[in-house]
DNA sequence: CGGGATCCCAAAAGATACTG
DNA sequence: CAGTATCTTTTGGGATCCCG
């Protein structure tokens, strides 16, 4: 992932307009970028709230995805010039195209996070449905 | 990613049912397994036509994301004794479940891709439209 | 043909300390 | 509050050789 970011100057030719499947998943595929996405669906965050909402990121990783996420144009970074400093982050009306996506990866989860695990905890198959 | 494979059991208590879209994305999040399952969407694969349609991917990670793919229950990796050996790959009916999000994901990386990038090209505000 | 095993380097990510 | 800087550890991933 995040290997374009100079301009696909580094493939040779094979892949240039790569797999489409693949160019999201570049954009939203990083470890954290469909969470904080997912959490700016319903309204602008600031950094500390992430901080709260994702408990196992540490902030260096928090900036470094969100460092992404702007310069992939998904979302937007409103500085506040004043002390203490408020930084709030929003997604842009093109990060918002990746609403729908992220919302049926949400849906997609919600149905099968359990059925997955139970399936998992079964090392051969079982008459117990799943 | 990945990180769920003993069951949960190394998640404190936070995140149990953490975000269902990093559950989503801990499937199909890793660097090659969208390709992967986008490619079994229209058939049955063996271990070379893989490597064939993704000319990036080395042999051990193919092997690797496919059998992470395998214990997810996302495909099935048939096997044929025979000389030469003969794998086939295909999509499980539980992998099937995935395709609605990775068609989501190809028609939005067809749409942006191009669009995208020229949107990148330009450090500042453009009235070109994107 | 379809991998497994091993070695090794590079990149990713965590921990900690410091700052405008 | 919202980060940066630095260091260390962990992981990812390429190269190579081998096997059934």
């Amino acid at each position: 992932m995040r290997n374009r970011k100079g301009g696909f100057g580094d493939f040779p030719d094979s892949n240039k307009e790569a797999c489409p499947v693949e160019f999201t998943l570049d954009v939203i595929g990083g470890k954290w970028k469909g969470i904080l996405i997912y959490h700016l669906m319903d309204g602008t965050k600031r950094f500390n709230e992430f901080r709260r909402i994702c408990p196992g990121i540490t902030q260096r990783m928090l900036t470094l995805q969100l460092r992404e996420l702007e310069e992939d144009g998904v979302i937007h970074r409103e500085v506040y010039h004043q002390v203490p400093p408020k930084v709030e982050y929003s997604l842009t009306p093109f990060g918002q195209t990746l609403g729908p996506i992220i919302n049926l990866m949400r849906i997609w989860g919600e149905e099968y996070q359990t059925k997955q695990l139970s399936a998992e905890s079964c090392p051969v198959e079982t008459d117990i449905q799943l």
